[in-house]
DNA sequence: ATTGTATATTGCAATATTACGATATATTAA
DNA sequence: TTAATATATCGTAATATTGCAATATACAAT
């Protein structure tokens, strides 16, 4: 016991969760708005911004491309990140459905 | 160390994640989808859906009603369950940004 | 009052996450 | 080659999450 139990649910159930989880930490929704605010993409000055260490820093981009949210590229010294365009796609279509769905709800009771 | 360092990220950050994370569970997506498809507002039975002890299932909707994200009333004997609706139109909103944003992305590299 | 039904809480074990120092790896510059 | 810079990984400690049996609480019906 303790371990989730993932086999017993769907797979869109296990993909839509690993995606929240993943944004579920304010370091990774901090570099995720670092990316989005960054004019181009950005490289390892998300460890100058955020108050992490450089270890912690790699851990969460990590936790980010394994749940395909970013991609890096190696850019000479250095690695350049930004979001995954077909991951973001994925996330919209969900999101629209959950808000379309939302919106014929009658809110019978509480 | 090992704590989640809140107090270094901003309010938004904190809040966005939070919400996140009470997602980030499949157990927490199949009540939510339950909840969105029941015609009127779903009650015990989320007990005989799930592959999950009445604890645990117990448990799962604490979490969801402590990040807000559903609120529960009593009915007799039972309670109904359904989403927040104020909530729900914070996370549309902040979706909505997220997408946006994006929409105007050159994707410069990757 | 007692019994039955629905939900919540407690206590605990297993596992996962978070964070960081130290170290490894990779590329650039000299 | 050597030194400097950028990023990743390892090892480890602290903390959080997951899941369930057992138990508690609350209401309904008898």
């Amino acid at each position: 016991m303790g371990a989730s139990k993932s086999a017993a649910f769907t797979l869109e159930q296990n993909e839509l969760s690993i995606l929240f989880k993943a944004l579920g930490h304010p370091a990774r929704i901090a570099i995720i708005q670092y990316i989005l605010s960054a004019k181009s993409c950005i490289c390892g000055d998300l460890v100058d911004v955020l108050p992490l260490s450089q270890a912690t820093v790699s851990q969460h981009l990590k936790e980010l491309k394994t749940a395909n949210i970013i991609q890096g590229s190696i850019e000479g010294n250095s690695i350049c990140y930004c979001l995954n365009p077909t991951t973001l796609e994925k996330f919209k279509a969900i999101i629209g459905d959950f808000i379309e769905v939302n919106n014929c709800g009658k809110n019978e009771c509480c």
